[in-house]
DNA sequence: GTGAAAGCGCTAACAA
DNA sequence: TTGTTAGCGCTTTCAC
C-alpha cells in the first residue's frame, strides 16, 4: 500500500498558523472559537483533504461511537428489516455499526461478542442463538458497564433491556383462531424453548387449548429447529401415526410453508382438512398457495426502538427506567388457516 | 459508564518486571523472545484481564485490520450466504468486518464507502446498487490504495477485481432451455442494464434468440426493479395487450415467483401455457407451485474468495495477477418450465 | 478566543 | 534475547 501520509490537525494548523488544539475545536464547532476562525479551518481541512483519525480519537476520548450488533442469521426478511431499522437510528446519530452473525449457534454467539468486545464498541445489540444456554458470555460487558439491549429473542438479566412482543398472546391468539375456525387437534411446530419467544408461543398455545376446553396433548407437540426440511420432516412422521391433526401452528414461517407442502403431497387440503399459521409473515407466506395466515410484527420498529434506547443508555440519557419494551403484533388471516363454513 | 480502566501493555510489564516491548512482543509470539518468558506474559496478560486496545494499535500500524462490505441488501438468501463465506475467510485470518448496505440506492452507497473510508478499512468488498451511475465515489479508495474487490454487481475499473459468474452464458443457457420447451414468444424480466449482472443476462437471452432462428421483440423486454410486485404488475399489463407470451425469463427468482403467480391467477397454466425461469435459486423456487427452474449460483464461494483475494491484495500477497475471477452456475430446471411432450 | 503540553496504549527502530 | 525511546493523531486541562 502506497504511504500516502495523511492530513493531520497539524498540517492544517500549520497551513492557518493555528495551534491544533484551536482546529480540533473548530472542527467540532466547539462554542468558544471565533466563527470566522471555524470557517477558515473547515475550508482548509477541506480543500487539504482533511480525514479525521478515528483511533486516534478513540484512543484519546476511550469510545468508539461504534455499536456492535449480533444476530442468529441475517437471511431472514425479518432480520434485515430489523437491522434497516438499526441502522436508520445508527447514522441518524452518527453510530458506526458492526454486524455479526452466530448462525443460531451458541459457541459462535460466545465468539461473535468476544469479538465485537475487543473492538470496544461502545453497546451492544443481541438476538440469541438458537441454543445459548446462559449468558456468561456477557459478563466482560457487564462488568465494564457495556451496555446491551436484547431484542426478539431476549433473556432475563439484572440491568438489561429488552424489545419484544407479547409471544404469550400471540401464541394464544393464533391458536385460538385455529380453534375458532373448528380445529380440535393442533399441531405445535415450536423452536427450542429455551428461547423466550418459542416457550411463550408454546404456552400460549397451551393456555388456549385450555381455556376451549381441549386437552393438551404432548404427542402433537414438536419441537424443532424450525427449517423447511425439519417442517417436513416432521409431518411426513405424523402421517405415518393415527394422530390425525386437522391444524398446525408453526412458530415459524419456514416451517408452516414448508408443512402446507408436505401436507399437501400427502394428498390432505389446507385448510379444510387441516388449517395452518405461521408467524413472522415473511414474504414466502403470500407464495405459498393457499396463502399462509401468520403473525405480523413491527420488525423495523424493533430495530429503530432497540437503537434509540441502547445508545440513550451509552449517553446515560435514559429518562425512564424500563426494562422491557413490548411491542404490538398482528394475526394476518389468510387463506390456510380460513374455513368457508 | 464506568471507567474500570483497563489493564495495559504497561501493567503487564510492571507486574512481570519486564519491559513494554517484550510483553509487546511476546504476546504476539514474535521468535525473538524466549519461551519461558512468552509463558509467563501470557499467563499474567490472561490473569490480569488484559485486553489489547486495537485503536493504539491501528494507529500505530496505520492499519486496522478490518474489511468493509457494501451490499445491496440483506434479505437474500444469496446475499446472506455470500456473507457467511466471506465472515469465514475473515475469521480465519483474524480480520474484523463491517457491513453495511446500501438499500439499492446509488446515494446511500457512496455514503457506505464514505463511512467505511472513514473507519479506514484495510479494503472493501461491494456488490454495487441497482442505479449506482459512476466510480467517483471510489476515487478517494484507489488514491491511497486501498484495494477493492467487487463481487456479483461488479463494473470495469483499472487494477479492480472482481468475483462473478458468466451471466451472459447463464442467460443464454436458461433462454435455450426454454426455447427447447417449444417456446417462442418469451418475456424477458431484467434489472437495471447499468449492472453487469442484468444487461449479459439481457444480452444472454437475445443471443440465445438469434442462435435459434426467433427474431427478438423489444416489446417482451420489460426492464423494472426486479421487486414481487413490479413483476406482477407487468405480468398484469402483458395480459391485457395481445402479446400473448409462452414463456418467461425472469433475472431473479422473486420476480419469476410473482410472474408464477400473476400468470395463475390469469387463468393460465405454468408450465403448459407459459413456461418461466428465474434466477439466483432462493429457497422460495421451492415452495412456489410449479417449482421454479433456476440459475443457481456458487454463493458462499463468492464470498469466500472475494474475502481470500481481497486480503491478498491488502498484503500484496498476490501471487497470480488476475482482474476477474469467474465461477461455475448452472440451470435447476424443474416443473415451471418442464413440458411433458 | 487561543495556545502549550501531556498522554491515550501500542509498536518498531535502534541500542545493548 | 530484551530494553529504551519516540512517536502514531487526537483531545483536553490549564494557562494566558
Amino acid at each position: 500500500m502506497k504511504n500516502a501520509k495523511d492530513v493531520t490537525i497539524y498540517d492544517v494548523a500549520k497551513a492557518l498558523n493555528l495551534s491544533p488544539s484551536t482546529v480540533s475545536r473548530g472542527l467540532k464547532d466547539h462554542p468558544h472559537i471565533h466563527k470566522e476562525t471555524k470557517k477558515k479551518i473547515w475550508a482548509a481541512a477541506k480543500s487539504m483533504g482533511y480525514q479525521q483519525n478515528k483511533f486516534a480519537s478513540s484512543l484519546r476520548k476511550r469510545r468508539t461511537e461504534t455499536i456492535g450488533v449480533v444476530v442468529p442469521k441475517l437471511n431472514s426478511y425479518f432480520m434485515a428489516t430489523v437491522i434497516s431499522g438499526v441502522e436508520k437510528i445508527t447514522n441518524k446519530l452518527g453510530y458506526g455499526l458492526i454486524i455479526s452473525q452466530s448462525q443460531e449457534s451458541g459457541k459462535q454467539e460466545i465468539s461473535c461478542v468476544s469479538t465485537l468486545f475487543d473492538s470496544r464498541v461502545d453497546g451492544m445489540l443481541i438476538s440469541l442463538a438458537f441454543d445459548t444456554k446462559n449468558l456468561d458470555h456477557f459478563n466482560r460487558l457487564f462488568n465494564k458497564d457495556i451496555p446491551v439491549v436484547f431484542f426478539d429473542r431476549v433473556a432475563d438479566c439484572k440491568g438489561c433491556m429488552s424489545v419484544v412482543i407479547d409471544n404469550y398472546k400471540a401464541g394464544y391468539e393464533a391458536t385460538t383462531h385455529l380453534i375458532q375456525q373448528g380445529c380440535k387437534k393442533i399441531i405445535h411446530l415450536g423452536g427450542n424453548l429455551l428461547r423466550n419467544v418459542y416457550s411463550e408461543r408454546f404456552r400460549g398455545y397451551k393456555q388456549a387449548l385450555h381455556d376451549n376446553g381441549i386437552e393438551f396433548n404432548q404427542k402433537l407437540v414438536f419441537i424443532c429447529d424450525l427449517t423447511g426440511q425439519s417442517g417436513r420432516e416432521i409431518m411426513k412422521k405424523v402421517f405415518k401415526t393415527d394422530l390425525q391433526p386437522d391444524g398446525v401452528f408453526a412458530a415459524n414461517d419456514t416451517s408452516a410453508v414448508a408443512a402446507i407442502l408436505e401436507i399437501q403431497e400427502a394428498g390432505f387440503r389446507v385448510p379444510d382438512d387441516i388449517a395452518v399459521v405461521g408467524f413472522n409473515n415473511e414474504p414466502v407466506s403470500q407464495v405459498i398457495h393457499p396463502n399462509l395466515t401468520t403473525l405480523d410484527y413491527p420488525a423495523r420498529e424493533i430495530g429503530e426502538i432497540a437503537a434509540t434506547v441502547l445508545i440513550e443508555k451509552i449517553n446515560n440519557l435514559q429518562s425512564i427506567s424500563y426494562s422491557t419494551i413490548v411491542l404490538k403484533h398482528s394475526l394476518i388471516i389468510r387463506q390456510s388457516s380460513l374455513r368457508k363454513n
